[in-house]
DNA sequence: TATGATAACGCAACACTGTTGCAATAAAAA
DNA sequence: TTTTTATTGCAACAGTGTTGCGTTATCATA
């Protein structure tokens, strides 16, 4: 995987997504940046660095796709860990201290885990 | 919760819905369904049968939001088994044997769980 | 069975999310 | 600096889900 260009759309992104304590959405990201590129920008962006691996994608509980930095991912790139979607907020945060335990049959193969617990977060309890 | 009438739209998504096997999305119900009534009308005999705890949905690796009846909720409305998602055939099955362990910070307060697995089903592997 | 209240419907319109094609532009290499 | 090529903006589009409103069908009551 040959490494992208380096610009500022790809900047401004990344470094929100490094700062940022939830996952963000689409929406949210275009309003962080504040018209600092187009919307069609923001998602060839997103694809890029999840490309890379610097970035992963999570689905919250009312569908909507979220982005959040790999800041965990130091060897391999893998999100098997629980996600807490709060319902109050819509905030999506990286539960990484735990990892699921689960056990299905063996006919299926599986690849990628989404485990999102929803409720009430800390702030919004 | 009063129940709501019984018409021909509700009957016809309530037996297609109860005798699939996997989780439908809205677009795979109207397609089954064969315009028997209005796109609109499906999003509204769906919000019914759901309050009316009879469906349950399940959100999609992809985001997509899936429909399934609750032949398995006999006394109460809980959902939280494994879900399997298809990455070949995108067909969502609920793994209703096995119930997943987790453990989160207490500060959370979980409400519902949505863990989908995602990968190759029997079929397609 | 006929009637009336009201839930449910179809239609039109809308907002939002995500994608694609193409010409213009910016980044990195030569 | 020039050249190559990835990246961008714009426009247009497809799909999903929602809302308002006038009409229709369902079900309880007479």
């Amino acid at each position: 995987m040959a490494i992208s260009k380096n610009t500022v759309a790809k900047s401004a992104i990344q470094a929100l997504l490094s700062k940022a304590t939830v996952a963000l959405s689409h929406a949210e990201i275009q309003l962080a940046i504040n018209n600092i590129c187009d919307r069609v920008t923001i998602y060839r962006v997103l694809d890029r660095l999840i490309q890379e691996q610097l970035v992963h994608k999570v689905i919250n509980i009312d569908g909507i796709i979220k982005y959040a930095s790999c800041n965990t991912c130091t060897s391999k790139h893998l999100h098997n860990h629980i996600h807490f979607s709060c319902i109050i907020c819509y905030e999506v945060t990286c539960i990484t201290s735990v990892i699921p335990k689960y056990s299905i049959p063996k006919a299926y193969i599986v690849n990628t885990t989404n485990f999102t617990l929803s409720g009430i977060c800390p702030q919004c309890a």
